[in-house]
DNA sequence: TTTAATTAAGACTTTTTTATCTTAAATAAG
DNA sequence: CTTATTTAAGATAAAAAAGTCTTAATTAAA
């Protein structure tokens, strides 16, 4: 969300200075970045004037993508119950009812663009911090 | 489901024999059950012939009571971001996703119970464990 | 070409969660 | 009443996740 307030194309934002203003430890969001940068969401440059900026323009990065990138891959094929493999082969109790909702889910995921979500951000003033 | 599947009222099932059955560590299940008896969906017995047992019918226990005891009360009530209090006076960016989808999936956690997954269960024969 | 600035990567530490073990309490049967 | 059996509860241990720190690599600017 911060990153998509800052509108502008061709500049890339401090990671430091990003940390400061959302009061979240730069080590840790730095990490929080990495796997975004290498799945192609963002894209960064080290040295003076360096940052992140994104690459995929935010109107075209879906929460689904995010959610995958950071929750991991196959984070709706997984068994509700946890048991090895999901599927129709061996289903488990409740197979069905995760694979209805499942299908909503990532329907709505899949529907929300970061520049949906960026825009009301802005315009309502929405929180990204505790403080 | 395992219990489900025991429909005779009126007795304890051995938590030492239904671990055995299904390949969990005894000491496990046992913690695992303590909460269902703790918030009386299920009645437990010390002793020779002692076990656990139904003491709401499973048609009258949904899904969402097993949630709810299983991961905390207030599950649906946090932020998905994570931030401290969920709610329309600070909402935070996905405030308004969250709520739609969580209402979803509170309606449909709410209409199912433990029997209707329970006889599923058993006409279909579907796996209650990994081998 | 050197230096300062900045992210990347991996090692390390801390915290949280999950799982196990031990002891206590309860109950039925002998 | 005593003993064997069984769950409850809490302590301990192990594993996983989250967070921090250190070092390396890259880049722009002086
Ligand atoms: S097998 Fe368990 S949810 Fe599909
Ligand atoms: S404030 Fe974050 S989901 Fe409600």
């Amino acid at each position: 969300m911060y990153l998509v307030s800052k509108r502008e194309k061709q500049r890339y934002f401090s990671i430091r200075e990003m940390s400061e203003t959302l009061d979240i430890s730069f080590h840790f969001l730095t990490k929080a970045l990495q796997p975004l940068t290498q799945k192609g969401i963002l894209v960064s440059s080290r040295g003076p004037a360096g940052g992140v900026s994104f690459l995929k323009a935010p109107e075209e990065v879906t929460l689904m993508e995010i959610i995958l990138i950071l929750e991991g891959e196959d984070f709706f094929n997984s068994c509700m119950l946890g048991l090895d493999g999901c599927g129709l082969q061996r289903p488990c109790p409740v197979h069905g009812v995760w694979m209805d909702i499942k299908s909503i889910l990532m329907k709505e995921f899949s529907s929300i663009s970061l520049a949906m979500i960026g825009d009301k951000t802005f315009t309502q003033h929405l929180r990204l911090m505790n403080v």
